[in-house]
DNA sequence: GTCTATACACCGATAGAC
DNA sequence: GTCTATCGGTGTATAGAC
């Protein structure tokens, strides 16, 4: 009688394959640009023929369905390990949130457009690959909500500022720090704005 | 012995092919998705075969580019209206400068896309092509100037707060106004944070 | 000069053999 | 699972018809 193994090795193998495709996608993404990507070129790279990346996945789509999953899987963890973490002053609290997000963008511009900007022809994430994404917004929330930030239109107005920071250094000063070194005040603008006290020793 | 004539008909012709295929290439883009627009569906609309496009444009970035050129200087021409004639309190003048851009960008999400974002595979803007763009940044600063915002870290500040509201609509509310109606109160917010004297009743 | 027909290299995707 | 072979579709180059 047959008895299950401990270990699954075959699917232990899928699961390594996938992950070099992956792994190979961002690497040409970053050289290339990430509408470049090409099928054949992510094959060539782990040595195998374009049609058998089928195998793994249903289609060019579904690759960038699990980078964009796997990148904001990356984000929740950061943002929630800061999230975690505040320092006890809420202006110091929201800058921390802030920083944290916009040193995350800014570090990998291909996956920041991956994750937040529409840019690939017919790709739409999955609710799967959703998911971490909407995880991150509410573990954000949650987080302004413990600061005093709780009237979603003030969340909305946060997102929008730090956010619009992130695509103005991206788009024109890339790899510089120009809306960089604007980060801590436009918190403290905002912070103002929404009435919360101001910090020890300012 | 020849003379010159009054019109250069030929000349006529092929500046009105031109205009109507990049007609033709708005439409596409707007009903397809910017990305989706194809030479061959560009040619089909206008009744040509899609390699007759080559006698008019050098490559289909080209096209792109002459779109691209046509979006910013409508831009610089809405912009430079809105400057000419601001009303006499500061901060009037600060919210209809945003609310200006906001309403030209939210309005035509493709435009948008292909002026801000980067998400055309090879497109680059060309030197002319660009040119619009800078103006409409130069009226802008100077707009803001006049105003009493002549500080660059205050200018940078104030494109990137108006332009995350504006990426904030388009992308996570098209259609609606959830982040439009915050725009006015993220005017005043900045007003606030760079001492411009309270508005008029306010 | 303007447009067409043809052709090429490359793309994502599918079918079927091993 | 991975392969070879191949499909329809893309941007683009070129030669030639009118």
């Amino acid at each position: 009688m047959l008895v299950k193994p401990i270990r699954d090795r075959p699917a232990e193998r899928r699961m390594a394959t996938r992950l070099e495709i992956i792994e190979a996608s961002w690497a040409i993404a970053r050289e290339r640009g990430l509408a470049e990507l090409t099928l054949r070129d992510v094959a060539d790279r782990i040595g195998m023929r374009a049609p058998s990346l089928y195998g793994h996945f249903a289609a060019k789509n579904a690759i960038y369905d699990a980078m964009y999953q796997q990148a904001w899987a990356e984000c929740a963890a950061v943002m929630s390990a800061a999230a975690a973490d505040l320092p006890p002053d809420p202006r110091a609290g929201l800058r921390k949130m802030a920083r944290t997000f916009f040193d995350f963008s800014v570090a990998d511009p291909v996956r920041h457009q991956l994750m937040n900007q529409r840019t690939i022809a017919g790709f739409v994430p999955s609710a799967e690959a959703y998911a971490p994404a909407v995880q991150t917004l509410a573990c954000a929330t949650a987080a302004l909500a413990g600061i005093g930030v709780a009237d979603p239109a003030d969340v909305d107005l946060y997102v929008a500022l730090i956010g619009g920071l992130i695509n103005a250094q991206l788009a024109n000063d890339p790899g510089g720090d120009r809306w960089g070194r604007l980060l801590d005040g436009a918190v403290d603008m905002f912070a103002d704005s929404v009435g919360l006290p101001p910090g020890i020793g300012e």
